[in-house]
RNA sequence: GGUUCCGUGGCCGAGUGGCUAGGCAGUGCUCUGCAAAAGCAUCUACAUCAGUUCGAAUCUGAUCGGAACCUCCA
C-alpha cells in the first residue's frame, strides 16, 4: 500500500472519513457482531456480514495480517430490552419443544449454510457468549469494582449516570441522556430495578425454570446481551482494536454500551474505528422478521416468495448490494434484481474475455487509469459501487481490444488480468456462476454431438432442421446461441 | 418529541463547487439464414423556494416528503 494512496474509513465515532491507520501495524483486529441464532438468518443480515466480507478481504488483500472475530449469540439476548422477558433463545426452544443448545446448533448451522452460498469468508474466531461465562463475571467484576455498576435482587446493572459523570455516554450515537431524563419518570414506574432508566442488565437473575442459567457471585443467572461483545473482543483483539463493525441498528444501545462496559471496566476506549452498515428494505422499510417482509435465503433463490418474479442466484445478490453503498439503505425489487444479474453477467463475460486475449507488441489502453481508479474508489471507504463503475468502463476496454480495435501488450495485459481477479474474485468475493457446462462429461459430450449434426444442417442450408433442433433443446430450457463460426448452448435449471 | 440520515434521469445507484459515473431498460447500429446472445453508440437528472459564489446536484437557510434509531432485530 502506497503512502500517496491511503485507505480512508468513515469512523460512526468521529462522523468523519479517517485515514485508516492500524494500532500495530501489521496487525488488524477487526471485530463484527454476529447473529443471535434463535431463527432463520434474513437477507438483511447477509447484507451486513457481507459488507464487513469484503472490508476483511481487501484488508487481507492489502498485505494486512487480520484477525477476524464475529460472535455468536447463544445466550443473554433478551425478548425486549427493558431486560426483562425470556430468553430468545429459550423461548425459541420452548415453542419447538426442544433442548435451547438444539436450538443454537440448528440456526447456528443455518447460519453458516447460508453465509457459505454468498462466499463470506469465515472469521479467524466465531466465540459464543455461553463459552465466555467465565470472562464475562470477571469483566462484571471489574466494573462493580470501578463503581460503574450495582447489583440488585441477583442482577447487576450499570450505572449509565455515575460512568456519565466522568465519561461520555452517548458518544457514537449523538444521544444526550441528559435530554431524556423526562423518559425517566415513565419508565421508572412499574417496579423496576434500575435507579435510572437508561441503566441496563449486565447480569441478570434467572427464574428456577430457565435452563440455560450459571452460577455466578450474583446467584444464578445469565449475562446481559451487550456484554459478551465486550468480553470476547477483549480476549481476542485487547482492550483497544481497529475496527468494530456491525448494523446501523446496533449502533444504540447495544455499541454504545459495548464502548461504557470497555471504559467501565479496563478504563479504554476500546475501539477505533467504528463501521455501521444500512439496513435492506422492502418497500422503503426496513427488512425485519418482526414486521414479517423478510425473506430467507432459500426463497430468493427459489423465488418462492410472494414479492418475487423469479429466482435469483447468490452471486447476483451479492453484486446486487455491492452496487450500492454499505452505508445507504438498499431498497429490494424485482427490477433492481434484474438489472443487477444482468450487469453481474456482463461483468463476467468481459472478465473470460480478458483472460482470452491476445497480447500485441504495444498497448494503445492506459491499463494503469482503469487499475488506480478502481482501486482509489475502494480506499474511499470500501466505495464497492464506484469500484464496480470503473471495473465496466475496463470491461469496455477489453471488449474493444477483442475486437481489435485496441491492443495491449503483454505485460499490460498481465497486470489487468491479475487486478481484475484480485478485484472481482478475491475483494468483492464474486464467483462465476455461469461453469456449469462442465457439470456432466456425458451430457456435453451428447450436446458437442447435437451441435455438430446442427452445424452440418446449416452448412447444407437445411434451416428446417437446424431450427427444429433449436426450438426442441428449447422445450428442454437448453439455449443455442449462435456465433460466428460457432454454437454454444446454455442449461437454465 | 429527541438523535442520525436521505430525497439524482423510466428503474437501481455513484458523485461535495466548474470537467462523461456505472448498471438495467429504451432507441439506433454492427454481427447474423432466421432467432437469440453479444458488441458499439445514444436520449431523459439532480424534491421545492431563497441565499452565498464568476459558477452549485455539490455550500447556507427554510419548506415539503421519506427512513433508521430512541423497546429486540444486521
Amino acid at each position: 500500500m502506497s503512502v500517496s494512496n491511503p485507505l480512508y474509513i468513515y469512523n460512526s465515532l468521529s462522523r468523519k472519513k479517517e485515514v485508516f491507520e492500524p494500532l500495530n501495524p501489521p496487525f488488524v483486529g477487526l471485530y463484527v457482531c454476529g447473529p443471535t441464532v434463535y431463527s432463520d438468518v434474513h437477507l438483511g443480515n447477509v447484507r451486513s456480514f457481507l459488507t464487513f466480507d469484503v472490508v476483511y478481504r481487501y484488508l487481507t488483500y492489502l498485505g494486512y495480517n487480520v484477525r477476524y472475530v464475529r460472535n455468536i449469540t447463544d445466550v443473554g439476548h433478551l425478548i425486549d430490552d427493558s431486560d426483562e422477558g425470556d430468553d430468545k433463545i429459550e423461548k425459541r426452544a420452548r415453542l419447538e419443544k426442544i433442548e435451547p443448545m438444539e436450538i443454537v446448533q440448528k440456526y447456528t448451522n443455518g447460519f453458516h449454510d447460508t453465509v457459505t452460498q454468498f462466499n463470506l469468508i469465515p472469521p479467524s474466531i466465531e466465540p459464543t457468549a455461553t463459552g465466555h461465562i467465565v470472562e464475562q463475571i470477571e469483566m462484571i467484576q471489574r466494573i462493580i469494582k470501578n463503581g460503574f455498576a450495582y447489583e440488585v435482587n441477583g442482577s447487576v446493572y450499570f450505572d449509565v449516570k455515575k460512568y456519565s459523570e466522568k465519561h461520555n455516554y452517548g458518544e457514537l450515537s449523538g444521544r444526550k441522556i441528559e435530554d431524556q431524563l423526562e423518559q425517566t419518570r415513565e419508565s421508572l414506574e412499574g417496579g423496576n430495578e434500575k435507579k435510572f432508566f437508561a441503566d441496563f442488565a449486565i447480569w441478570k437473575n434467572a427464574s428456577p425454570e430457565t435452563i440455560m442459567k450459571w452460577d455466578s457471585p450474583w446467584g444464578t443467572g445469565v449475562p446481559g446481551w451487550h456484554l459478551e461483545c465486550s468480553v470476547m473482543s477483549t480476549k481476542y483483539l485487547g482492550q483497544a482494536f481497529d475496527i468494530h463493525g456491525g448494523g446501523m441498528d446496533l449502533k444504540f444501545p447495544h455499541h454504545e454500551c459495548e464502548i461504557a462496559q470497555s471504559v467501565g471496566a479496563d478504563g479504554v476506549n476500546p475501539v477505533k474505528y467504528w463501521m455501521h452498515g444500512n439496513m435492506l428494505t422492502v418497500n422503503g422499510t426496513k427488512m425485519s422478521k418482526s414486521l414479517g417482509n423478510s425473506f430467507l435465503p432459500h426463497e430468493l433463490i427459489s423465488g418462492d416468495h410472494p414479492l418475487l418474479d423469479k429466482g435469483y442466484t447468490p452471486m447476483t445478490v451479492r453484486f446486487f448490494f455491492l452496487q450500492a453503498n454499505y452505508k445507504s439503505t438498499v431498497d429490494f425489487s424485482n427490477e433492481a434484481l434484474q438489472a443487477a444479474e444482468k450487469g453481474f453477467n456482463r461483468l463476467m463475460a468481459g472478465v473470460e474475455t480478458l483472460n482470452k486475449l491476445t497480447p500485441s507488441e504495444v498497448s494503445s489502453v492506459d491499463v494503469n487509469a482503469i487499475i488506480s481508479k478502481s482501486t482509489e474508489s475502494l480506499n474511499d471507504d470500501f466505495n464497492t459501487p464506484t469500484t464496480i463503475a470503473h471495473l465496466f468502463d475496463g470491461v469496455k476496454t477489453i471488449n474493444a481490444i477483442n475486437d481489435n480495435k485496441e491492443t495491449i501488450n503483454q505485460s499490460d495485459l498481465t497486470s489487468l488480468q491479475q487486478h481484475y481477479k484480485g478485484f472481482v474474485f478475491d475483494i468483492l468475493g464474486l464467483v462465476n456462476e455461469k461453469d456449469n457446462s462442465s457439470d456432466n462429461e456425458l451430457s456435453n459430450e451428447l450436446m458437442d454431438i447435437i451441435i455438430d449434426l446442427r452445424n452440418q444442417s446449416k452448412e447444407n442450408k437445411d434451416w428446417g432442421t437446424a431450427d427444429l433442433i433449436r426450438d426442441e433443446l428449447k422445450k428442454l430450457n437448453i439455449s443455442i446461441k449462435d456465433t460466428k463460426d460457432s454454437s454454444t448452448w446454455n442449461y437454465e435449471k
